[in-house]
DNA sequence: ACCTGAACACCGTTCAAGT
DNA sequence: ACCTGAACACCGTTCAAGT
């Protein structure tokens, strides 16, 4: 229940609104006390990872590799969608993640099932979950840093920026305006990101079909450079 | 000055090093004498983030889009890497950048001149920066959160995985000890991550391509779901 | 075994006061 | 104009002491 009670502190008062003092006060108990009984912060926070994590089931494995990935994919971006707050602090503050490993080893299955070889194996896994856990980690700043009048400024500045400077996004401002990153300043728009990660989830799919072996034009790929 | 001496302090002390009141240590006045120079702490790490990007900057227009974006993105990871904790910090506590938008102006200028239409400019720039970035911060947790005891149970930990439940990582680990994402424990191989992060850049340039009009076979892409 | 209570070494920020 | 100095409301963590 300690950790229950972590994740409801994270979740209604975000990042900063979480600390072993404000968690004890919510469990009406000394700071101290937390400290016998889970350890400190980062323990702290790797149980409510784990928590989060319990949220995320990995699909049935079908006959199409692509969609079982699309699928993976989004129900870790919804899983952390809900959990804005938590996804972000976990991801950022912590590489360490030993408990949650069965995602990691379904995605190598995954890839070795292709048949790529060991090197492909290697880059393909990084460059997947480098570009969907890092895309999904930049989309939620906006959710998380969630202030309100320096989000009004960032609107003001768009809107006023030099056309001589910056002449390709004063053109297509009405595109990028609130949705594009960086450039987000509430989330009214947010179904533009939907779209945005389910064009970035073809992308690299097309481009892992394009490594694949017995393909007629063999490229480079990763042997470049 | 003030800037140089943040820079300096986040750079030797890692990102728990850098505070307000270290900062006013380390250029001998109070720590409230800052406030009245440079505001608070977010407008501090706005300028260190300029300061940051200034190591940057876009490289010249040539007639190939695919060797021109892959330069654009390795100077940005190699500026990274030259000041993890900084590109960190800027990366993962501020969403906010007006002042460098130098960058985003001409990736979409890139992929306007591709003739990608306004729904293919907003969602291929969000993917490119969103898989890009994230890969990069991705990347840096490891360099950042160098606490050496818990990294050397991480190796341990590994080499322990239980076959039965992770039968992928178990028969893949020799490829994907300290090499792939959130399984690394020391900068030893940090060579593997420069080819999976080039990986990546051909997953993406690869996928975009097949999505430019004028292709024989028109996919769907961002409309699918 | 489990918690209190005091203590240490920190934070960011505001504001009146000095020069 | 520029800085000091005190103050407020916080942190994470250790450790002796209580029950």
């Amino acid at each position: 229940m300690i950790v229950d009670a972590a994740v409801r502190l994270i979740e209604d008062r975000g990042t900063d609104g979480f600390s072993m003092r404000s968690l004890a006060t919510e469990l009406d108990v000394y700071p101290t006390a937390l400290y016998w009984h889970v350890g400190d912060r980062s323990q702290v926070l790797g149980l409510v990872e784990r928590r989060w994590m319990e949220d995320l089931e990995v699909p049935e494995p079908g006959d199409d590799w692509r969609e079982w990935a699309r699928e993976l994919a989004r129900r870790y971006r919804r899983a952390a969608l809900r959990h804005p707050h938590i996804a972000r602090l976990v991801t950022v503050t912590r590489a360490r993640s030993m408990e949650t490993m069965e995602i990691p080893d379904a995605i190598v299955g995954m890839l070795a099932g292709l048949g790529l070889d060991e090197d492909g194996i290697l880059h393909t896994y990084n460059a997947l979950m480098g570009a969907v856990r890092g895309f999904v980690v930049l989309e939620l700043t906006l959710t998380v840093d969630g202030d309100s009048d320096s989000n009004a400024s960032l609107e003001a500045e768009l809107a006023a920026l030099d056309a001589e400077r910056f002449p390709n996004l004063v053109a297509h401002h009405a595109t990028l305006a609130n949705r594009a990153l960086s450039m987000r300043w509430s989330d009214a728009e947010a179904a533009a990101m939907d779209e945005s990660f389910e064009h970035l989830l073809t992308l690299l799919i097309t481009g892992i079909e394009a490594q694949l072996p017995g393909r007629s034009r063999r490229t480079g790929g990763t042997t470049r450079r």
